[in-house]
DNA sequence: GATGAATGAGAGTTCATTCAT
DNA sequence: TATGAATGAACTCTCATTCAT
């Protein structure tokens, strides 16, 4: 463990512990444990657990629309880029370690009143839709803006409920059916190459 | 307060505190101040915090599905009643008192070991699935089970992501574009009537 | 289960609790849950759970003895009766259910300012005194009273040590020591036969 | 009440008072607030009760053989350091604060399931039962190693009830009789000096 | 004679955070 | 910069007993 970026090191080893304990099930202890520094020490990078909370958030957001968007460059023009967002899901599911969305279970565990971490998942959903709806734009042509947003917005909606309830049924058949469903968002459309 | 249904009361009571505030931001103590009842008392008729949860989950379910079947079938026969569920749902984000699934929330705050609260929402949430399988037969002609357990799926992932979503952005735009989209995963079907 | 005698089936109950377990490890709720009672009934049986304790060493201790004597007249006079007890003891213990002395771990069990259980367990402990007296008086020809306590209260000690340590290490060796040990009391006296 | 060792002063407190009103009855509120600390301090320093336990036994049990070692090495050689141990009870008798024997009590006070502290208190009394051996061996002159241990075993067994009975039955007699009946054990052994 | 719902007091434990060093 | 001892508030849960029925 190189303490050159202790800050880094603390988010890592949280991220693991929230993402597959939940937020609240971890106690600072364990995380200042697991990481093998002082209690003081992580009070002097971060302000609070809450602070640490967003880190995570954020990090994982940001892997993750990266990968995202990696992964659909990859994929064919038209119909496969559109869906391809299924197969990702798929993949992360398959490798192991899946527990859900981090922003959906992070803000269950929250009160109500903390706008601050809402404020964070808005924000990151909402650009999760709006590079859903860049890939729409891109793969269907003449379409307008209403258009992209409801197929984009459709395409959002199958696969945060993929996501979720492939984590509550223990089984990735709504990964599958979403997948199926999503060509029927856009079978009037007129997709490019 | 009738003391008359102690088990009832208290359900009741936590059912509001853990809907609107969490499950693990309400305290044992939070409810029996509120029931005004003896901590003892509340362990008299509960085992544990635990089983509390249950009671309230099968509760909400329960009054939950039942007005949903009552709802629809007071919607015309076809189109109208294979989509109600989103009206229904727009009339309880309406009504106020609106804080997303209490199912999806509850098994987010829990650890991921709990099998008996896990094992309750799967049940759960195929008792919804079934009703919207039902739905769909009644309203579709000359329908396969395989076709219809795709529509009556995608309508179950498009209701669940409304409710989840709606609650996240604080507006209920993923309920009216959920419902704009249902059409489509039946466009191509024969409805009754 | 006759209810002609809830009474004795109570203390039967809770004797085996007791013992097993512990006082302070039994609850209420547990020995009526065994009884198969309800709770008020219990308490119309007893004043208290220290009564129903009462009852258990008086209970034990009645038992015991008496099982003591008629072991004791079967042995042959003069060394075997004078040292019978420690086979009694080794019985006790290869029959399992073994848990070392009721009357000795029940005292430790309760604050030390209950006289009354206290004064319970004094006397039992007197009756056996003067009973292990009333065995060396018919062994042992022409002894004065002084030495009759001493060579009884020497093998008073020897047992009560004997039945504590081998609970204590899970094992017999000190009953065997106890046993071994015990001629040595009274190797200078003139026993009868 | 210095604070620059709470551990031991936390031990010392909960020393006290295992001692003088038993382990269950004694709360961890209790001991916070004798010891004038915060509870999560006290949870700082010591993982659960039971491990404040076995620092209470380890506490007592090395003053006592320290203690106890000390007062042998001042006797007379001989018979005298041969029944030394029950002066030194007489004494713990005679200055106050005399409550039986912590280990036997404490033993009786838990869960026959808790191996832990049995492991304990096991290893303790055989501690004791070396020492007595060795005293056995440095007093008695050409003795084997089954009557060295015939010979310590019987001292302890002597001494163990001398100590729970002395409790029981709020006399010293118990003591006086052991220390009286001891020199039976070593009657035809050949003592040195 | 028998019921079981209701109780007040307390149990042991854990939490995120602060502060003197 | 880094430490870890100390904290107050909250946690879930259990106890023996009583009382109206």
């Amino acid at each position: 463990m190189q303490k050159t970026n202790i800050k880094q090191h603390i988010v890592n080893v949280a991220s693991k512990l929230f993402y597959t304990q939940g937020y609240n099930a971890t106690g600072i202890n364990e995380i200042i444990a697991k990481s093998e520094i002082a209690k003081a020490t992580l009070y002097h990078h971060f302000k609070s657990k809450e602070d640490i909370c967003i880190a995570y958030l954020e990090q994982r957001h940001k892997i993750f629309l990266g990968a995202l968007k990696e992964f659909t460059d990859k994929a064919n023009k038209g119909r496969p880029q559109l869906i391809c967002i299924f197969d990702y899901l798929r993949n992360s599911y398959r490798e192991g370690e899946f527990h859900g969305c981090w922003a959906i279970k992070t803000l269950s565990e929250l009160p109500p009143q903390n706008q601050k971490i809402l404020t964070v998942i808005q924000r990151q959903k909402k650009e999760l839709l709006l590079f859903l709806g860049e890939v729409v734009g891109d793969n269907i042509a003449n379409i307008s803006i209403a258009e992209t947003e409801k197929i984009s917005g459709g395409i959002y909606l199958l696969y945060e409920s993929a996501i979720t309830e492939t984590h509550l049924h223990k089984n990735d058949w709504p990964i599958h059916l979403a997948k199926s469903l999503a060509p029927s968002l856009f079978a009037e459309a007129q997709l490019v190459n």
